[in-house]
DNA sequence: TTGCGTGCAAAGGTTTTGCATGGCA
DNA sequence: TGCCATGCAAAACCTTTGCACGCAA
């Protein structure tokens, strides 16, 4: 069972963050260009605040957080559909950057193995596969 | 084909670092690790030289440069061309947030299948495994 | 001797932390 | 009213850059 923080009180920073990276349709975003997107927007939401949102975002599995190819920052994205996105694998291409949800009945047996082999308990909300996509092998 | 920069000058640092990260056999190494062993091993080398070596040395192919997800600093990996590294996954427990690096067969599986079944190509060495680890599942 | 390599210090960028204040329930 | 949330500033990190000096060829 995987532990969830509830959110505590609803303010206004929380709610606006949590609306923009909706409304994003599942592209990602480093924690500077949501600032920029504030400031722009002039509404005034501290970096700080920022960052302790989308951690406790990612935390609970609304938003996942990426590493992108040398990339100083990190990438920030909304996941839509939580409970189906429990049950498949996440890759993510190095190159283009797109993430694709892949179904896939190898994910229970890895799974499987983990816990029984390892007595690891993997958390699917969280992790993801990073290597290059079909597209960009082929160019 | 890749431009390959020549090492122009053979000095004490260049070749203790290219040594170092020889012996490691494939395990991963930060600077920050490398900072230490040196000053462990009462040999002097500047930050900054440890850096540029890098830097070099994954330009020219002969160690890989990653960063891992979450993790502030990049790792460094020697390639060996004639024995092909055994990579490994990297499970990281969000409990007590300690790396667990797990040699397993099921790699190779995972691995074949991602590309076969879904055409990814997937990078074991910035794939990160979330979840909780064994002692943590005990408590 | 030439010019790359080195190492110190400082700068640059990202993320985290401390703390007083603000605001939700 | 009790706490959590916020935001500023500062700290903590990681990495890069500038520059004078060292050293390999």
């Amino acid at each position: 069972m995987v532990h969830k923080r509830p959110e505590l009180y609803h303010t206004r920073q929380g709610r606006s963050i949590l609306d923009y990276m909706k409304s994003l349709e599942g592209k990602h975003v480093t924690i500077g260009q949501l600032v920029r997107h504030f400031e722009d927007a002039e509404e005034i939401i501290g970096q700080t605040t920022i960052y302790r949102h989308l951690e406790r975002l990612a935390a609970g599995g609304k938003i996942r957080k990426y590493t992108l190819n040398g990339s100083k920052s990190a990438c920030y994205q909304y996941m839509d559909d939580e409970k189906k996105c429990r049950e498949h694998f996440h890759l993510k291409c190095d190159v283009c950057g797109s993430l694709i949800h892949a179904d896939c009945d190898l994910l229970d047996e890895v799974e499987r193995h983990l816990l029984g082999r390892h007595k690891f308990q993997i958390n699917m909300l969280k992790t993801v596969f990073y290597g290059t996509c079909k597209k960009c092998l082929s160019q």
